[in-house]
RNA sequence: GCCGGCAUGAUGGAAUUGGCAGACGUGCCGGACUCAAAAUCCGGUGGUAGCGAUACCGUGUGGGUUCAAGUCCCACUGCCGGCACCA
C-alpha cells in the first residue's frame, strides 16, 4: 500500500499527541536521576522567530530527548526575556501598551516554537515581565541592597543621544549604541550600582568547578582582568602622599615622572599651589567632554599638562620628579595615578618622547633608544641599586619586600571588572523598589508590597532630561517612607534587561512558588543546570551577571550550589545571503533584507527537515550559511526514511557485517550528540540508510533501532513510523539503544600498505592483529612482494587495523 | 595595537593519540523510468598527463621535524570575532 509522507499532517498529529499526553512534563519528584538541560530564553521581538533561533533549541532538544530515553527525569524549559527596548520603542511608535505588545509577540513565538516539535515543558513557562515573576527579581535586588551590594553613585555614564538612555559599558560598541547605532557621549548621572567587584575573585576561581569551553573561560578571565602588582607611595611637595598602582614595581628606579588622571581629586586640593591652574582646568574640561571612544581614538598622540608647583619624590632613590595630568590615565582603575617608567612601558615611552622626559633603562635586554622594552621573561635588572643583576621576577619579589619594610607600599591585586550599572531611565523594566526619604535616606519597599508594578502612563517616551517616563507621574512618585511614615519619593529608574535573565533558570524549578524564588526542595533537586547552551554574545555579560547573582543567593542560603551551570556550550550563528556581495554570507538582519522566516521553511519542507538541516548544516560551534539547496538533501533523506516502510522483510538475515555497522552507528550517534557533533551523527544515519537501500530490505527490529536513533533529530516522522511498525507503541516509552563494543568491529579490516609513505596496496586481514604480525603478513603478501622486488627493506612500521608502511630502497 | 579563532574539491563541510585527505550532503555528468520534463532509482565526480593499468601534483604561502603532517614546530599572508591607553 502506497502511503504518502504527509509531513504536515504527521507533525500536527504528534504535536497534539505530546501536548495531550503531557509527554515532556517534568516532575519535581522522581526515582529517576535528574537532568536539567537549558537554552537561553529568547527576547520575543516583533519580527517573530528567526531561522537562527531553532539551532540551539534543536540541539538541546536532541540532548533532552536522548536523556529521557536514557532514563532521566529531564527538565527542559522555555520562557521569555520580555523586558527591553525594541518593545518599548514599538509601543512608543504605535501607542500601544508594551505589555500588550509583549503578549502578542509571545503568542507568535510560542506557536512558532511549538510548530518545530521542541520538547519543552510548557507547564513551566516563565515571563520576566509577569509581576509574579519580577516580584522576585525585585526581591533579589532588595536583598543585595540590604547586604550593602547595591549603592547609588554619581558617575560619568555612557549616554545614547538617540535612545536617550544610559548604557552599560558593554552596550557601547566603538562609541555607538549597540542597539540603535546612535552617538554615545559621557554624562554625569546618579546611578544604582551593584558591587559585582566584590565577587571578582570568586567568579575567577570558581571557573575551575565548571565545564566551559576554553574560549568562554578565557573571555570571562579577560573580562575580570585580574592583575598582581603593588601600590607604591610617593611623597609630594604639597605634603600629600600620592599612591600609584603598578604591575612593574621592579622598574621603580626607572620612574622619571608621574601622571595622574584629569579627574584626580588632588588637582582640586592643590589648586592654590599650582601656577598654571588655568591650563590644567582647560585640559580637564576637554577631557571631560570626550566620550571614552574619543578619548582612546584621539590619543594616538599623547597629550597632557605638567603640574607647575608640585613635584614628587621617587621613594627608592629620593630623586625629585615632575607630575603631569593626562587622559591616558583613567580614574576608574587602580588609584587614578601612575608612576611612569618610559624605558619599559610603551605608553610612558610615547609620552616621554612628546614631552622630552628622561628615559632610564633599568632592565637590560632591549634597545631603549628605539622602543620601550617590556619583556619580563628575559630581562636583567640594571641601574637599580640593590636590584641589579636580578631577573625581573626576582626583582619584583625583592622590591615588594623593600616597600613593605620601609612603609612605602605593599602588594596589591587589581581587577578590570567594574561595578554593574543597574539603572535605566526607561519605562519597560522592573521598577527599582526603593523610596527616598529626607530623614531616612534610601529605604526598601516592604517585601509584602512586592511586586511594585508599573503604573499606566500616557507616554512611554523617555524625557529629554534623561529621567525615566515614570518621573513625570506624581501619583507614582509620591509615597510614604516605609521606615518613618513621612513623605518620600519613589525611585523612578528601572532595572536593565540583564536583571530578569540573571535568575530565570531558578524559577523554572518551581514556577508557581509563592513564597520565594522557588522552593528549597525544588532548587536542591534540580540545580545546578547540567548543560546550558547559548550564544557567544552572552559569554561575558549574561554569564557573568547570572553567576554573580547565583553566588550571592548561595551566600544568603537560597541555593545550595556555588555555580549555576555545570556545563556551558556555545553555538555559531546562522548566516544569510549577502545581497550586496553575491556568493558571500553575512549576519541575517532586517535591514539587510536577508532574514529567513522559519514558518515558510516549515511549511514547505516540514519541521523534521528544518530540524535536521539546522543540525546538518555544519560544525555546531561555528557560524554556518543557510542555503536553500542544502535543505533539499535533508528532505530527500526523510523521504527515503519513509520509503523504508516498503522494504520491511522479516526473516531476511543480513549477517554480521550489517549488525556491526548498526552497532557502530548507535555508538557514533550517541557519542556525537554528547560532543555537539550533530552533523556527523546525521551523516552516520545517512550512511546506514544508504546501506539499507543497497541491501534492498530491512527487518522490523533494524527499522525500530534506526527510528530510535533518528528520533531526537526528527521526532515526528520517527514516532509515526515506529507506531506503524510496532502496532501503536511510541518511542517516548522506549529506551535508547544499547550497543555492544565487541560488535562494533568487523572480523576483518582493510589495511593500507604504504611503500615509502605512499599507499600502494590494500590488504584484508583479520581485525586486531598486533603490529609485528601485521608487518609480517604484509611482507609475505604476493602483491607487496612484487612491489618491493629488488629493493632493500630498511624499516617497517605497523599500525594495528590501520596500515603498514614499508621503507624500501 | 593586543588576545583568540579560522583557512580543505565547483560548494556546505568530514577526517580519534600524527596513520588510506575529501565521509555525508548539495551541484554537476552519465544511465534507468518517461512521448517529454519533473520526481525517483542506479552509477560517476580533487587536479594534470595518458586509450589504459598508472604516474605526478594536491588541505592559504614558505621552511622544518617524522617511516608518515590537514593535524606538530618556526616564519608569513588573508579572513572572522573579542578587547582596546587597565599602568
Amino acid at each position: 500500500m502506497e502511503k504518502k509522507y504527509d509531513f504536515t499532517a504527521i507533525e500536527k498529529k504528534w504535536q497534539k499527541y505530546w501536548e495531550e499526553n503531557n509527554t515532556f512534563h517534568a516532575e519535581n519528584n522522581s526515582d529517576k536521576p535528574k537532568y536539567y538541560a537549558l537554552v537561553e530564553f529568547p527576547y520575543p521581538s516583533g519580527q517573530g522567530l528567526h531561522i537562527g533561533h531553532p539551532r540551539p533549541y534543536t540541539a538541546m532538544d536532541i540532548v533532552a530527548r536522548k536523556r529521557r530515553l536514557q532514563g532521566y527525569n529531564v527538565l527542559f524549559p522555555m520562557g521569555w526575556d520580555a523586558f527591553g527596548l525594541p518593545t518599548e520603542n514599538y509601543a512608543i511608535k504605535n501607542k500601544i501598551h508594551p505589555a500588550l505588545v509583549t503578549e502578542n509577540n509571545i503568542k507568535r513565538f510560542k506557536s512558532q516554537l511549538k510548530s518545530l516539535g521542541l520538547s519543552f515543558d510548557w507547564d513551566r513557562e516563565v515571563n520576566t515581565t509577569d509581576p509574579e515573576y519580577f516580584k522576585w527579581t525585585q526581591w533579589i535586588f532588595l536583598q543585595l541592597f540590604k547586604k550593602g551590594l547595591a549603592y547609588k553613585s554619581k558617575m560619568a555614564v555612557n549616554w545614547c543621544t538617540s535612545c536617550k538612555v544610559v548604557l552599560a559599558n558593554e552596550e557601547v560598541v566603538s562609541g555607538c549604541c549597540e542597539r540603535c547605532g546612535g552617538e554615545v557621549i559621557r554624562k554625569e548621572k546618579s546611578q544604582w550600582m551593584l558591587k559585582i567587584t566584590e565577587y571578582a575573585q570568586r567568579l575567577l576561581d570558581d571557573l575551575e568547578l565548571v565545564d566551559y569551553p576554553e574560549r568562554v573561560k578565557s573571555s570571562q578571565i579577560n573580562w575580570i582582568g585580574r592583575s598582581t602588582g603593588a601600590e607604591v607611595n610617593f611623597e609630594t611637595s604639597a605634603g600629600d602622599t600620592l599612591t600609584v598602582y603598578t604591575t612593574r614595581p621592579d622598574t621603580l628606579f626607572g620612574a622619571t615622572y608621574m601622571v595622574i588622571s584629569p579627574e584626580h581629586p588632588y588637582i582640586e586640593k592643590w589648586s592654590d599651589k599650582l601656577s598654571n591652574l588655568e591650563e590644567i582646568k582647560d585640559y580637564q574640561q576637554k577631557a571631560a567632554k570626550k566620550s571614552d571612544f574619543d578619548r582612546t581614538e584621539l590619543n594616538k598622540e599623547k597629550t597632557g599638562v605638567k603640574l607647575s608647583g608640585v613635584t614628587a619624590v621617587n621613594p627608592v632613590n629620593g630623586k625629585e620628579i615632575p607630575i603631569f595630568i593626562s587622559d591616558y590615565v583613567l580614574m576608574g582603575y587602580g588609584t587614578g595615578a601612575i608612576m611612569a617608567v618610559p624605558a619599559h612601558d610603551e605608553r610612558d615611552y610615547e609620552f616621554a618622547k612628546v614631552f622630552g622626559l628622561p628615559i632610564i633603562e633599568v632592565v637590560k635586554g632591549g634597545d631603549i633608544t628605539k622602543a620601550a622594552f617590556t619583556d619580563c621573561a628575559t630581562g636583567i635588572m640594571t641601574n637599580s641599586g640593590f636590584l641589579d643583576g636580578l631577573s625581573v621576577e626576582e626583582a619584583k619579589v625583592k622590591i615588594k619586600e623593600w616597600l613593605a619594610a620601609n612603609g612605602k607600599g605593599h602588594e596589591k591585586v587589581n581587577f578590570k571588572l567594574r561595578d554593574w550599572v543597574f539603572s535605566r531611565q526607561r519605562y519597560w523594566g522592573e521598577p527599582i523598589p526603593l523610596v527616598y526619604c529626607e530623614k531616612c535616606g534610601w529605604v526598601p519597599v516592604a517585601e509584602e508590597e512586592l511586586p511594585l508594578t508599573l503604573p499606566d502612563v500616557d507616554s512611554y517616551m523617555p524625557t529629554d532630561s534623561g529621567e525615566s517616563p515614570l518621573s513625570t507621574l506624581e501619583s507614582f512618585i509620591n509615597t510614604t517612607c516605609p521606615h518613618c511614615g513621612g513623605k518620600a519619593r519613589r525611585e523612578t529608574d528601572t532595572m536593565p534587561q540583564w536583571a530578569g535573565s540573571s535568575w530565570y533558570f531558578l524559577r523554572y524549578c518551581d514556577p508557581d512558588f509563592k513564597a520565594g524564588v522557588a522552593s528549597k526542595e525544588a532548587l536542591d533537586y534540580w540545580m545546578p543546570v547540567d548543560w546550558y547552551n547559548g550564544g557567544m554574545e552572552h559569554t561575558t555579560l549574561h554569564l557573568l551577571y547570572s553567576r554573580f547573582w547565583h553566588k550571592f543567593l548561595y551566600d544568603i542560603g537560597i541555593v545550595s550550589t556555588k555555580e549555576p551551570y555545570m556545563k556551558r556550550t556555545s553555538h555559531g550563528m546562522i548566516l544569510g545571503k549577502d545581497l550586496d556581495n553575491p556568493g558571500q554570507f553575512t549576519k541575517m538582519s532586517k535591514s539587510k533584507g536577508n532574514v529567513v522566516n522559519p514558518d515558510d521553511v516549515v511549511k514547505e519542507f516540514g519541521a523534521d527537515t528544518v530540524r535536521l538541516y539546522e543540525m546538518f548544516i555544519g560544525d555546531f560551534e561555528k557560524a554556518a550559511p543557510w542555503q536553500e539547496e542544502g535543505i533539499k538533501g535533508c528532505k530527500r533523506f526523510l523521504d527515503r526514511v519513509w520509503g523504508l516502510r516498503e522494504m520491511i522483510a522479516e526473516g531476511e538475515e543480513h549477517g554480521k557485517e550489517l549488525e556491526s555497522e548498526i552497532h557502530r552507528t548507535i555508538k557514533k550517534v550517541g557519542e556525537d550528540i554528547e560532543g555537539l557533533k550533530f552533523n556527523t551523527a546525521i551523516a552516520a544515519l545517512m550512511s546506514l540508510l544508504n546501506k539499507f537501500y543497497s541491501l534492498g530490505s530491512i527487518t522490523k527490529g533494524e527499522f525500530k533501532t534506526f527510528l530510535i536513533l533518528l528520533y531526537p533529530f526528527a521526532p515526528h516522522i520517527s514516532e509515526e513510523l515506529y507506531s506503524e511498525v510496532s502496532g501503536g507503541a511510541v518511542i517516548d516509552d522506549q529506551s535508547w539503544c544499547p550497543y555492544d563494543e565487541a560488535l562494533c568491529v568487523d572480523d576483518t579490516v582493510e589495511i593500507a600498505v604504504q611503500i615509502n609513505g605512499k599507499v600502494k596496496a590494500k590488504l584484508n586481514v583479520s581485525a586486531g592483529l598486533d603490529k609485528d604480525t601485521l608487518v609480517k603478513t604484509a611482507l609475505e603478501n604476493e602483491e607487496v612482494m612484487k612491489l618491493i622486488q629488488g629493493k632493500q627493506v630498511v624499516k617497517s612500521i605497523g599500525v594495528p587495523d590501520k596500515l603498514v608502511n614499508i621503507v624500501a630502497k
